[in-house]
DNA sequence: AGCACGCCGACT
DNA sequence: GTCGGCGTGCTC
C-alpha cells in the first residue's frame, strides 16, 4: 500500500514518456502524456498509442523521465493510454529488456515479438470469454416445419439439435461440436428469424454447469490416464518437485520412449496444485494433435496451445486466458515463450537440441536460453528434456550448472536397433547405393517389410558441372552452387529460392558437356525405380511434399504400409515413427563427418539417433546401415558401439585436448551502401574504434563475402566477430552499438548487426 | 518499417 | 513540359 503511494508522489514531477517502437532503430522516443490525463496510473509496460510522423502507431511505455534531450516544443502528446494496467508483468519486462540486449536487437522489436498480432495493433485485452455467444431458438423456430428447411440440411439439424437440448440454449463451443462450419448455418437461421442471441446472463449460466460436469468427471480421468512411474521417473519428478521454489535448470536425459512425457505430465500436475502455471515448448513438429490430446485429456480445460498455426483471434485468445490466468498450461512453439504469465511456477523444453527452437531471421535469439533467463528472472525451474541433448546442455551438465536427470530403461519391450557401418571404399556405386545394400533392400522387400533411405539433399544433383573447363553453376545473389532439379526442369538457389533455366551449353567455354554432379534424393528415387520397378516409393523432402497436406498423405500411406521404400531428407528423422520399417540405410554418413564445425557431426549423430528409432519397433528389432569411405573413423566408432553419450563426450574432450574451449560465440555486421569505398572506410571506421587488442580471443574474419560485388543495387560487406568468451563479444557489441549510429549516418552506409543466438553461458 | 522528399529518364 | 523510378533521410 505505502509502496504505490511513494509511487505516484515521486511520478508526479516525471511527466515524460520514454517509449519503444516497433522499428528497427535503437533509440527510444519521447512523448508528453496524452493531453488532461494523469500521468499517476502510468506504469512502464502499458500500450500507448502515439502520433508517428504521419500515421499514428501503438508504443510501449519504457520508462517515465523528467526531461527530454530534445526541444520542449518537438515534444507531441500521446493520443491514448491503451492498458489501464500493463499486460506485462515486471518480470515479463525484466525479460525483454535483457533479450534486448543481450541479443543487441531493438527493444520496440522484441517487445513486439512478446505480444499477439491483435495486441500490437492496439485491440484491447479484454478477456475473450465475453466475446463467447450462445443462441436459442425463437418463437417461429420453435414452431417451424423442419420440412421446409429440407434445402438446407444443415440448418435443420441445428434447428433439431437445439430442439433436444435442454434448455435449449447452445454456446459457440457446443455448435463447434456439433458442426465445424456451424457459423455460416447459425447466421443465415438468424437472418430467417429462427434463431436469436441469448443475453448475457443465459451464457453465465450454462458456465457454471459445464464446469459442474468437469468436477465430477475428472477423478475419473485422472484414474483412468494417470502412468505408474518406474524408479528413475519418480526420482526425476521428486528432484524437480522439491525445486519448485527456485531457479534450477534440470537436463532430462531420456532415450527414446523412456517416458519424459510421462515426467513432464506429472511435474505439472505438482505446479498446478501449488496453484502455478506451467509454461510447456516444443519444436515446430512436435505441435501434433496427439500431444495435444494427450495434455488435454489429463488437464481438461486447463490447457491453451500457442503456435504458427493458428489464426490471429485464437493467439489472442489463448495469450489473453494465459496472460490472466485463466488457463494454466501455456503449451507452444518459440514463439509463445514471452507470453506473459499470471503466475508462472515452471518451464519445461522438450527436444532441446532441436534447432528450430532458434530463431534464424529479424530478432535472432535462442528459445532454449532465453527459457532460462526466464526461469532465472522469475525465480522457478526450467526443465530441458531429450534423447540426445545438445553438446552445450551435456557440457554445462557436467559443469553442474544444469542437475542432470536419466532415464535409461524404455518403457515397452521393444530392442533397440542394430547400427552397422558398411565401408563402401572402392565399391561400386549405383547412385550412391552400393551393392550389399542394394542386396538388403531387396531382402527386406522380398519379406513384405518397409525400406527406409535417409540423404540429406534434396533435388537431382547438388552441382551442374563443365566437364570441358570445370565451370560450375552458381546463383547470381548468394554465393551458393545451384542445385538441378529435374522434375522442374531448372536449377534452384537452395539459398534464395532464386530459379533459372538449366543452360544447354557451358557459359564459359560454349562446350556441351555440362554434367551433373553428386547425389540428391531425386536421382536415387530415377534409380531406386530402375532397380525395383513396381515397388511403391515415396519420396520426402520439402520438393515432394511443398503442396499443403501432401506430407500427411504420404505419412498415412506408409503407416498403412502402402509404401513399400521410403526415400527422404530431415523430415524423415521427426515427429513421426513407422511401425513396419525394419531397414534404415543412411546413404551418406561421410558428409557430417568432416565439417569445420563440430556441430554438423553433432547434428549428424543426433539424427542418426533419431532417424533410428523409426525402426526396429515392430516385434523384429530393426537393422540400421551406415554407408562411409571411413570406418575407422574414430567418431563414427564411438557412436555406433557406445552411444550418443560417449560420442558427445569424446567430440568434447577433443575440443578440450586442442584446448579449445567447448564452444564460440559469434556476431556479423552487416553493412551496405552505394559504393564499395564508402563500405569498406565504415567498417574501417568500425574497426578502429573497437579496442580490440583487449580482447586476445576475439577473431574477427572479415570482409567475409569477397570479392565484392553489387547485388540488389548496393554494395555489401560482413564481418564476423568470433570469440570463446561470450562476455568479451557483449562488451565489443555493446561498444559498437554505442557509436555506430552516428559513423553510419555521416558515411550513408545501412548496417545490421546479428548476434548468433548460440549459448547462455 | 513506412512515408516523403528529391533528382533523372519515357511519356501526353 | 510532367509522371514516376528508387536512393536517402526521418520519425519524439
Amino acid at each position: 500500500m505505502s509502496n504505490t503511494a511513494a509511487k505516484s508522489s515521486n511520478s508526479a514531477s516525471h511527466s515524460i514518456l520514454s517509449v519503444a517502437v516497433s522499428l528497427p532503430v535503437f533509440r527510444l522516443f519521447d512523448y508528453l502524456p496524452p493531453t488532461g490525463v494523469c500521468t499517476d496510473n502510468l506504469i512502464p509496460g502499458v500500450r500507448l498509442e502515439v502520433p508517428f510522423g504521419k500515421t499514428k502507431i501503438i508504443a510501449y511505455l519504457i520508462e517515465l523521465k523528467e526531461e527530454s534531450q530534445l526541444e520542449p516544443d518537438k515534444l507531441k502528446p500521446a493520443l491514448r493510454i491503451v492498458d489501464a494496467a500493463p499486460l506485462l508483468h515486471g518480470y515479463d519486462l525484466q525479460l525483454l529488456h535483457w533479450a534486448s540486449r543481450y541479443y543487441h536487437h531493438p527493444l520496440g522489436e522484441v517487445f513486439k515479438a512478446a505480444f499477439p498480432a491483435n495486441l500490437r495493433k492496439g485491440m484491447s485485452a479484454a478477456l475473450p470469454e465475453a466475446k463467447q455467444s450462445a443462441y436459442k431458438l425463437t418463437a417461429l423456430g420453435e414452431l417451424i416445419d423442419l420440412d421446409t428447411l429440407s434445402r438446407s440440411p444443415k440448418q435443420s439439424r441445428l434447428i433439431l439439435a437445439f430442439r433436444q437440448h435442454y434448455p435449449g440454449i447452445l454456446n459457440t463451443s457446443d455448435l463447434r461440436a456439433l458442426d465445424k462450419n456451424w457459423r455460416a448455418a447459425v447466421t443465415s437461421l438468424i437472418g430467417k428469424c429462427l434463431l436469436e442471441k441469448c443475453a448475457s446472463e443465459a451464457v453465465a449460466a450454462r458456465e457454471i454447469s459445464e464446469s459442474d460436469v468437469a468436477e465430477i468427471e475428472q477423478p475419473e480421468n485422472n484414474n483412468r490416464n494417470s502412468i505408474l512411474l518406474n524408479n528413475q521417473q519418480q526420482t526425476a519428478v521428486a528432484t524437480v518437485t522439491a525445486a519448485l521454489n527456485q531457479f534450477a535448470v534440470f537436463l532430462l536425459n531420456g532415450i527414446t520412449g523412456s517416458g519424459k512425457t510421462e515426467v513432464y505430465l506429472h511435474l505439472i500436475q505438482e505446479a498446478l496444485s501449488r496453484d502455478r502455471q506451467v509454461l510447456v515448448l516444443v519444436p515446430e513438429i512436435n505441435l501434433t494433435p496427439q500431444l495435444e490430446q494427450r495434455f488435454s485429456q489429463r488437464f481438461p480445460g486447463k490447457i491453451c496451445l500457442f503456435h504458427s498455426g493458428l489464426t490471429a483471434n485464437q493467439r489472442q485468445n489463448a495469450w489473453v486466458n494465459i496472460q490472466q490466468g485463466v488457463r494454466k498450461i501455456l503449451i507452444g512453439t518459440r514463439s509463445a515463450l514471452f507470453t506473459p504469465m499470471h503466475n508462472i511456477g515452471l518451464i519445461i523444453l522438450d527436444e532441446e537440441h532441436d534447432t528450430s527452437f532458434k530463431q534464424q531471421e529479424g530478432f535472432r535469439f535462442s528459445a532454449r536460453d532465453t527459457a532460462i533467463m526466464r526461469g532465472k528472472i522469475s525465480g522457478i525451474p526450467v526443465l530441458l528434456g531429450s534423447a540426445t541433448p545438445s553438446l552445450e546442455s551435456l557440457y554445462n551438465a557436467r559443469q553442474q550448472r544444469y542437475h542432470e536427470l536419466v532415464l535409461s530403461e524404455r518403457a515397452g519391450a521393444a530392442t533397440p536397433p542394430m547400427l552397422r557401418l558398411l565401408d563402401i571404399r572402392n565399391k561400386k556405386l549405383d547412385s550412391g547405393l552400393s551393392a550389399p545394400l542394394l542386396a538388403e533392400i531387396g531382402k527386406t522387400l522380398a519379406q513384405h517389410e518397409q525400406v527406409l533411405l535417409f540423404l540429406n539433399r534434396r533435388g537431382f544433383a547438388p552441382t551442374l558441372i563443365c566437364h570441358g573447363c570445370g565451370w560450375v553453376a552458381r546463383c547470381r545473389s548468394c554465393d551458393a552452387n545451384l542445385v538441378i532439379h529435374s522434375r522442374d526442369r531448372c536449377l534452384r538457389c537452395h539459398h534464395c529460392g532464386k530459379e533459372q533455366a538449366i543452360p544447354a551449353s557451358c557459359p564459359a567455354c560454349a562446350a556441351k558437356e555440362l554434367v551433373p554432379a553428386g547425389l540428391g534424393t531425386e536421382r536415387i528415387e530415377q534409380t531406386l525405380h530402375g532397380l525395383f520397378p513396381g515397388t511403391r516409393l515415396v519420396r520426402l523432402d520439402r520438393d515432394s511434399t511443398r503442396q499443403k497436406g501432401s506430407l500427411e498423405k504420404y505419412l498415412e500411406e506408409i503407416n498403412r504400409g502402402e509404401a513399400e521404400l521410403i526415400l527422404g531428407t530431415q523430415m524423415l528423422a521427426k515427429g513421426h515413427h513407422f511401425p513396419n520399417v525394419t531397414l534404415v540405410a543412411i546413404i551418406d554418413v561421410d558428409s557430417g563427418l568432416f565439417g569445420i564445425d563440430y556441430r554438423s557431426s553433432e547434428r549428424l549423430a543426433q539424427l542418426i539417433v533419431q532417424i533410428s528409432g523409426r525402426a526396429g519397433r515392430a516385434a523384429k528389432p530393426g537393422q540400421v546401415i551406415l554407408q562411409t569411405r571411413h570406418p575407422d573413423h574414430p567418431l563414427l566408432k564411438t557412436l555406433i558401439s557406445n552411444g550418443y553419450r560417449q560420442f558427445a563426450n569424446s567430440i568434447l574432450a577433443e575440443r578440450q585436448a586442442a584446448n579449445l574451449p567447448p564452444f564460440s560465440y559469434q556476431a556479423v555486421l552487416r553493412a551496405q551502401a552505394s559504393k564499395p569505398e564508402t563500405v569498406l572506410a565504415f567498417l574501417q571506421n568500425v574497426m578502429a574504434l573497437l579496442n580490440l587488442k583487449k580482447y586476445p580471443h576475439l577473431l574477427m574474419l572479415g570482409p567475409v563475402s569477397a570479392p565484392m560485388e553489387k547485388r540488389a543495387g548496393a554494395y555489401r560487406y560482413q564481418v564476423l566477430f568470433q570469440s570463446n568468451n561470450r562476455a568479451h563479444l557483449q562488451k565489443i557489441l555493446d561498444e559498437m552499438a554505442g557509436n555506430i549510429d552516428s559513423l553510419a549516418t555521416v558515411k550513408k552506409v545501412r548496417w545490421s548487426l546479428d548476434v548468433d543466438p548460440v549459448d547462455l553461458f
